[in-house]
RNA sequence: GCGCUCGUAGCUCAGUGGAUAGAGCAUCAGCUUGCGGAGCUGAGGGUCGUAGGUUCGAGUCCUAUCGAGCGCGCCA
């Protein structure tokens, strides 16, 4: 918004000085309003002056002046700008008159918790594509883990900043459920084992979560002969109440899914056939007895042909940049897991008309890029409609050392683990329900405060004991503690009217100001993770916006009885601050406590 | 062997080709007879793995190299 008004203020100074001549055309070139790093510096920085030079072929101070006083000749009463300085190699620094940032506060106060949607400003007129986000997709043979909670609490985020900047999106779960799955078998006998009190199959599955089911399904059919009962249907049992407990993991968490869309859907309504179909007459499958390989010797690369035996039906992917060719039918024509990612794949793009799919993937799937981007593009769609996102592994700290994702009981490290530990420490009193919701809370901001494609290491230490130090807590503190001055306000009589705007140019202090603008940041970075997925941003801003209004609060005192007006202009920037903490702390799926008891220590 | 990701303070990590590379934790020193001290202020701590290159400018881009993790099925 503020940053907005500048770059088109300094985009019509440019227009202005290249139609009177004095800047050649060229240097017509994008520009970017950016923070000062240095108070000192100003407001905001553009850099103009540095990226137009060389096109312009004039030196950039000389640039930056003339450029400054064209912005400050033509400067009205109303022009935000208070002044120009042209700094180091040739930035121009600006500094902004007090009330051109006060007057956001009623913009912010205006927007409520849609103030991230100010992002979808730059997209005005434009018909922002209809995305699918598919994330999790853990098989129904096992929970949801601490591992693939990652991904779950990332493309969550994700979606989340994609639907409020105003994109139509669906957030999809892939369940592979393909019948001729052999994991499935085992697991469903192993489920059978358990409900008759049997040895486990040899590599069978194990762990409470499988007795669990076993359980479960004894429950809820008490009249069923278990043994009576065909293998199909212990596979169905078992498939659709560990999909049950996992959507109920991830509903814990704060995660959901409108659509979950079945793999052997795909294969009854004939989808998978007609994709491979579809992939012959591209010319992208054929059934010729070879494979296809990239063989790579230095800088020099290859295609070789490998003789195999006839049979299966071949995806020729290797023309579309995989490394080699992958099979869709096998010998025995039972078709191969990819052919249900190419059916998947037609499904999204083809019938159901997204304008993009992105999928979000565990690092142990990197491996599919290539074969996944030559299906998109061996069913005739442009690359741009299909993207990958991997994030990378989770190492799990405790007591200083790795601990394994198995635990030492057999047992799978699950999410519910860790948001019950995480509770459970945390406020060992409280109902289980506060638990849950304190272990949610930090677990999602666990998991979203480092960048998604970096490896990071999860401190449960630190999420679980020091919660004193928790960023998490930090964050929620500045809402609660704004709460808490807002209910105080109130009860000296300070209580929000209808024009309360007219107090507002009244905000001059730097820290009131520094407040805003971070406020009014949100969008940006919204905007931004729309464009490169750096989600875990989103918690650095909400780290910096509790910390700006500490600061706020450290310099200026709110509720003074003998300064009424000044009172009700920060009682609106409370207001304010706390409008932008409750929708940054939304997008991040984390409860904006109004009050935050602290338990007393146990000795 | 090939491919992908990463390497920044003691630890965990931010960092949009731009100004003096930042934050939290940890360590040390301060701040409260006023709105929540889960707060604020200050200090110390860095050959951005290494070596080249691109350019007005590189932690950021390119190449090589070292190190860590992951992946390379007619499994799903």
């Amino acid at each position: 918004m503020l940053r907005d008004t500048l770059k088109h203020l300094v985009e019509s100074a440019v227009e202005t000085l290249i139609t009177s001549g004095q800047f050649p055309g060229e240097a017509r070139v994008p520009t970017e309003i950016s923070d000062t790093k240095n108070p000192e510096h100003g407001d905001f920085a553009c850099n103009y002056a540095l990226v137009a030079t060389k096109k312009a072929g004039v030196p950039p101070r000389a640039l930056g002046e003339l450029l400054a006083s064209v912005l400050m000749n033509g400067a009205t009463d109303s022009s935000p700008i208070a002044s120009i300085d042209i700094a180091g190699p040739g930035f121009l620094n600006f500094k902004l008159k007090p009330e051109a940032i006060s007057a956001y506060v009623q913009t912010i106060l205006d927007l409520g918790v849609d103030l991230p949607k100010a992002a979808a400003e730059q997209f005005k007129g434009q018909k922002l594509p209809r995305l699918n986000v598919e994330f999790v997709s853990v098989n129904p043979n096992g929970p949801i883990t601490v591992g693939s909670a990652r991904g779950a609490a990332f493309g969550d985020v994700l979606s989340r900043i994609f639907a409020s900047s105003g994109y139509d999106i669906d957030r999809e779960y892939y369940i592979n459920d393909g019948v001729n799955s052999k994991q499935m078998r085992l697991f469903a006998e192993s489920v059978l084992s358990y409900a008759l009190n049997q040895p486990l199959p040899e590599n069978g599955y194990q762990g409470e979560y499988v007795k669990g089911v076993a359980e479960d399904v004894t429950r809820l059919y008490p009249n069923i002969d278990s043994k009576s009962e065909p293998a199909t249907w212990w596979q169905a049992r078992s498939q659709e109440l560990m999909i049950e407990r996992q959507r109920q993991d991830l509903e814990t968490f704060g995660v959901g899914f409108n659509l979950w869309f079945s793999e052997q859907s795909m294969h009854d309504s004939g989808l998978v056939t007609d994709s491979l179909e579809k992939l012959k007459l591209n010319g992208a499958a054929d059934e010729g007895c070879f494979r296809s390989e990239v063989i790579r010797e230095g800088k020099e690369e290859r295609i070789e042909q490998k003789a195999e035996e006839c049979g299966p039906l071949w995806l020729r992917s290797t023309k579309f940049g995989d490394d080699k060719d992958r099979v869709l039918l096998r010998s025995d024509g039972r078709p191969a897991y990819i052919a249900g990612d190419v059916a998947y794949m037609e499904s999204k793009l083809g019938q159901r008309g997204y304008d993009k799919a992105i999928i979000v993937l565990g690092p142990d799937h990197h491996g599919y890029i290539p074969r996944m981007n030559a299906v998109c593009q061996a069913l005739g769609y442009p690359l741009e409609r299909f993207e990958i996102i991997i994030f990378q592994i989770v190492r799990f700290v405790k007591d200083g050392k790795p601990a394994p994702m198995r635990k030492r009981d057999g047992n799978i490290y699950e999410l519910r683990d860790l948001i019950d530990e995480i509770g459970a420490n945390s406020a060992p009193a409280a109902p289980k329900e506060e638990q849950q919701r304190i272990g949610r809370d930090v677990a999602r901001f666990f998991y979203l405060m480092r960048s998604h494609d970096t490896h990071m290491d999860f401190d449960i230490d630190l999420a679980t004991k020091q919660n004193d130090e928790n960023p998490v807590f930090y964050v929620q503190y500045a809402h609660a503690r704004i709460c808490s001055v807002i209910a105080k306000a109130a009860d000296a009589g300070f209580v929000r009217e209808a024009e309360a705007a007219r107090f507002d140019s009244l905000l001059t202090h730097p820290t009131e100001l520094a407040l805003i603008k971070k406020i009014l940041d949100l969008p940006v970075e919204v905007a931004r993770c729309t464009k490169d997925y750096g989600v875990h941003r989103i918690t650095t801003y909400a780290v910096e916006l509790a910390r700006t209004y500490h600061h706020f609060y450290d310099a200026c005192r709110v509720i003074q009885t003998d300064e009424p007006d000044l009172s009700r202009a920060r009682l609106n920037l409370c207001h304010a601050a706390r409008t932008g903490l409750q929708a940054t702390l939304l997008l991040l799926g984390v409860s904006a406590p109004e009050r935050m008891d602290r338990e007393a220590k146990p000795i």
